[in-house]
RNA sequence: GCCGACUUAGCUCAGUGGUAGAGCACUCGCUUCACACGCGAUAGGCCACAAGUUCGAAUCUUGUAGUCGGCACCA
């Protein structure tokens, strides 16, 4: 069989996927044992309009390696694939699009035939993403791929907006919202960042009071008025001035005597023809600014609520695109916020009634989106009342602590502490794509809620209703995932993207694992926990694994305007998948990493020793067959019947493997897949690479056919512990084995499929686990190590051989002799003097092994004396640096007493040991004198 | 302002009461018949700082400093 010598991973890439997914490998239902476990992941659905970054692949691989280990364990399993419409986002594209290619507006071609459009450009492109998520080689259900704005998800969404209609926890109300005059649309809280704004400015407006208003003359009013009582004026700071236009009133605090006396009067509001009281509140901070507040009710949501409890007007001066409307004057109306702020100011300044501008840090609510100033702005919407909704969930949390956040701190807290202040949820918005709001009114504005049109007519006795024109928050309809994606309120046939599926929901829900990032806990995960208790009565998924951020090599966050994002794709084209997938499994959980190129490289390296050793075996495989693994007990017992006595490496690379694969799966239960990664490198790479192949190479090249078969067993093994993390490696490798046969199948996988990914996942056999193999190999390993380290420092070139002389006891004795040969190989000697004590030239290089056991390697001519001398002195330094900690230690005697005998006796063990071996070393030192 | 996390080898990060670890980089050697995306051998850290608890602290507690994040913000 020719074998590049080099692995290339895109072949392997392209060779597997398609027929993995053509021979349905992914959907559950290749698991035909009847008394199988399920094991669900839904995915955090991506953007229809998204393309892949970097936490999507992070959390991609994750849920990947969960949902292929469990699946190689014998579960039912479903890693159920979808995106969402992202309402704004995909509205925005289109309509780009749209003015750029047919030099028109959504607006000019009407609601149907622009929905008519996102359609369109959703089946064109919108595919992009799902092509990405097949590359990343995730072992999704495509036959169940979903979409949230097909016709059964849609239904589910009405189903659960009426429902919570009907039930007062879906309302209409008029509210400060966050309105975005850009994308023109009202935001949730969540949608919205605080941020600081460049040049905040505190601006000190004089309001006239009305009482005085008669000795004002504007054009002489640049002087200051003399005589009088000081209260002429009364002096509001606001960093937004244009509002004043919107003032109904000037509050103060009751108790603040500067403004007693002013209480109850009134105001003539400049630039305007209104005169505005005013009024006392406890809000207003006496301390801070000038004391009295200007109050707009319908442009900030604190004046809103002192307007609702003086029962003040609320004018609303501004355009849903934050121009000003004709209630701000004929002189503002048109002009934007933001030039309206100038004019206002000019016109104080003109009038004299700009006391002073200050600096002033000021943070703005911006869109998450578009970056636009929010404008806080009175408006009708509907809202989801979350006070009961969130003792639902908090419920769970305090009497089942669900879900379960991996890391637990700081999540848990973060959740908790958020459910517990949480506000009312603004879930209409003003687009056209997305769910459109299931309510109908009729003439009088009288509103009907149902879940069709049909309903809404026989609710209101007439068919002249008119439905609401807003469509749903996209996270209204995310938070349903877990479960409208499985078939609830589905229906088999009509438009879909996947398969309907009667039982999915009863096998599925709840799904085990969430896989998501930090910032979506709010938005997603604690609405799907919402909903999911609310309607289905049981939460969503018990764990909930937050994973960390991927930072740019400085750590930084990524991001457009910074432009140093890094694109998956590309690492993928350079290194690989499966590298790229080992470098983000390999990031502890849930802790932000910076990317480092150098990173994935190590990986992509790990691929080709891999590649190599797997070449390796198999350039010398005449003959040879992956044998049925793990033998069972009897076969162990029946082979040592047949006399066939395991060699050392044999038993200690056997222990090995199963004491990895128990680790790994111990590292999977609790999501540790850092540590995972960290258990296969070093498997594959010290255990079986740098040990095992290279003291069975002699046997192999030899055409040792029992021995070939051994070291394809152990790597067949191998290679399905780490299929779930590099699953294209390991399908390419595992198919070139000789002697694969149906029996290593899954036992619950009825049809004999050639794949690696249907076998079953080692567990670790504890029989197998063979201590006293572990031990032997060290002192092995020791051994070789002692001497080739005698080869570095002396200089001794590769070629020259070399004799080993070994002191020590019968047991150490009988192990060297039995591993000669690999010994003699590995060591590049050949000769081995085994005796109970060294009788060497002086021209020897010498060191000790644990075990009072001792080395030297005769040099005659080879030796430079001096340089031996450093090397004993430094090892004998070494060794007394920590003899005297240790020796300090076992001198206090409140440590003896103290510690668990446990610990005093191994430190007393290894006090012996490490005096011995000084000793010892000490002796040859002076022997060279 | 409130809450939280982090600070360990040059870099990126594991570890979490009992001898400090990995990968990469560095140094030295190697055309050793799977792999130079390699092999072999080294070197490198009073685990941010200070105090406390303990026989024993990188690990627990408290404080300080720096970095980052979340939440809330008074016009």
């Amino acid at each position: 069989m020719e074998i590049p010598k080099a692995y290339d991973p895109s072949q392997a890439e392209e060779n597997h996927y398609a027929r993995w997914e053509s021979s349905g490998f992914f959907a559950p239902e290749i698991n035909e044992d009847p008394n199988a476990e399920p094991f669900s992941i839904v995915i955090p659905p991506p953007n229809v309009t998204g393309t892949l970054h970097m936490g999507h692949a992070l959390q991609h691989t994750l849920m990947d390696v969960l949902t292929r280990w469990k699946r190689m364990l014998g579960y039912r399993t479903l890693f159920l694939v979808g995106v969402d419409h992202a309402g704004i986002s995909t509205q925005l594209m289109v309509t780009r699009q749209l003015k750029k290619e047919e030099h028109n507006n959504p607006k000019d071609i009407g609601r149907e035939a622009f929905t008519a459009k996102v359609w369109e450009w959703k089946n064109k492109y919108g595919c992009e993403i799902t092509r990405q998520i097949r590359r990343e080689g995730l072992s999704v259900d495509w036959t169940r791929e979903r979409f949230t704005m097909e016709e059964n998800l849609s239904r589910a969404v009405r189903e659960v907006f009426v429902r919570l209609y009907e039930e007062g926890w879906i309302y209409r109300g008029t509210r400060i919202v966050n309105w975005c005059p850009k994308d023109k649309t009202v935001l949730s809280d969540l949608e919205v960042k605080e941020e600081k704004a460049k040049d905040g400015k505190l601006y000190y407006l004089k309001y006239p009071v009305k009482s005085f208003e008669s000795r004002l003359q504007p054009a002489s009013a640049a002087a200051p008025p003399e005589g009088g009582t000081q209260n002429k004026f009364i002096t509001v700071a606001t960093t937004r001035p244009e509002t004043m236009l919107g003032d109904t009133a000037v509050a103060v605090n009751p108790e603040d005597e500067r403004y007693k006396d002013l209480i109850g009067k009134t105001i003539a509001l400049p630039l305007t023809n209104r005169e505005i009281p005013i009024i006392a509140d406890e809000y207003v901070e006496s301390e801070f600014g000038t004391g009295a507040v200007k109050i707009t009710p319908a442009h900030d949501a604190n004046d809103w609520e002192i307007g609702e409890r003086h029962d003040l007007e609320k004018l609303v001066i501004m355009n849903d695109d934050a121009t000003m409307n004709s209630a701000a004057g004929k002189d503002f109306e048109g002009l934007d916020r933001f030039e309206a702020r100038t004019k206002v100011i000019e016109e104080f300044e003109k009038l004299g009634l700009l006391e002073k501008i200050e600096d002033y840090d000021v943070t703005l609510p911006h869109c998450e989106r578009c970056k636009t100033v929010i404008e806080p702005l009175l408006s009708e919407q509907w809202f989801v009342k979350m006070d009961e909704m969130r003792d639902l969930a908090l419920n769970l949390m305090r009497e089942e602590a669900l879900p379960h956040f991996f890391p637990e701190v700081p999540h848990k807290k973060v959740y908790t502490t958020w459910l517990e202040n949480l506000r009312d949820w603004t879930i209409s918005r003003q687009l056209w794509w997305g769910h459109q709001i299931p309510a109908w009114y009729d003439a009088d504005g009288n509103v009907y809620v149902a879940r069709t049109k049909e309903e809404a007519f026989e609710q209101a006795g007439t068919q002249d209703l008119t439905q609401d024109q807003d469509v749903l928050d996209t996270w209204f309809s995310s938070a349903l995932w877990p479960f409208s994606t499985l078939g609830w309120m589905s229906e088999p046939g009509g438009v879909a993207t996947g398969e309907f599926h009667a039982s999915d929901l009863e096998t599925f829900y709840p799904t085990n694992v969430l896989v998501t990032g930090r910032d979506i806990i709010f938005l997603w995960v604690s609405r799907m926990v919402m909903t999911g208790l609310k309607f289905m009565g049981e939460k969503p998924f018990d764990d909930v694994i937050i994973h960390g951020t991927v930072l740019d090599k400085n750590g930084q966050r990524m991001s457009k305007t910074k432009n140093n994002g890094i694109d998956p794709l590309d690492v993928f084209a350079k290194y690989g998948v499966d590298a790229t997938r080992m470098a983000l499994a390999g990031s502890a959980t849930g802790v932000d990493f910076a990317w480092r190129d150098e990173r994935v490289e190590s990986f992509r390296n790990f691929s080709n020793k891999i590649w190599n050793a797997t070449r390796f075996a198999l350039m010398n495989s005449e003959g040879a067959t992956v044998q049925n693994s793990p033998p069972s007990e009897g076969e162990v017992a029946a082979a040592s019947a047949d006399g066939v006595v395991l060699s050392l490496p044999d038993r200690w690379i056997s222990s090995r493997l199963n004491k990895t694969a128990k680790a790994v799966n111990r590292a999977l239960e609790t999501y540790q897949f850092h540590e995972a990664v960290q258990l296969l490198y070093h498997f594959f790479w010290d255990d079986f690479c740098d040990w095992y192949i290279e003291l069975k190479k002699d046997e192999i090249t030899a055409g040792d056919i029992e021995s070939s078969s051994r070291i394809l067993t152990i790597l067949e093994q191998a290679l399905r512990l780490l299929h779930p993390f590099m699953p294209f490696l390991t399908e390419e490798l595992w198919q070139k084995l000789p002697g694969i046969s149906n029996q290593l199948h899954n036992q619950a996988y009825g049809k004999a499929e050639q794949t690696i990914m249907l076998t079953t996942f080692p567990t670790g056999d504890d029989s197998l686990i063979d201590e006293a193999a572990e031990s032997e190999m060290a002192s092995v390993i020791e051994l070789i190590t002692k001497v080739r380290n005698i080869r570095a420092e002396m200089n001794i070139k590769s070629g020259d051989r070399l004799a080993i002389h070994v002191a020590g006891l019968k047991e150490i004795q009988s192990i060297f002799a039995a591993n000669e040969a690999q010994i003699k190989k590995l060591a590049r000697a050949d000769n081995i003097v085994l005796a109970e004590k060294l009788e060497v030239p002086k021209a020897s290089a010498r060191a000790v092994l644990t075990g009072n056991a001792e080395i030297a390697v005769p040099l005659e001519g080879l030796i430079d004396f001096e340089k031996e001398r450093e090397r004993l002195q430094g090892q004998i330094e070494k060794l007394d640096v920590e003899l005297q900690r240790l020796n300090g230690q076992l001198s206090n005697k409140n440590f003896v007493d103290k510690a668990p005998e446990e610990k005093v006796k191994e430190l007393r063990d290894r006090k012996a040991e490490i005096e011995n071996q000084s000793a010892t070393l000490g002796l040859n030192l002076e022997a060279l004198n």
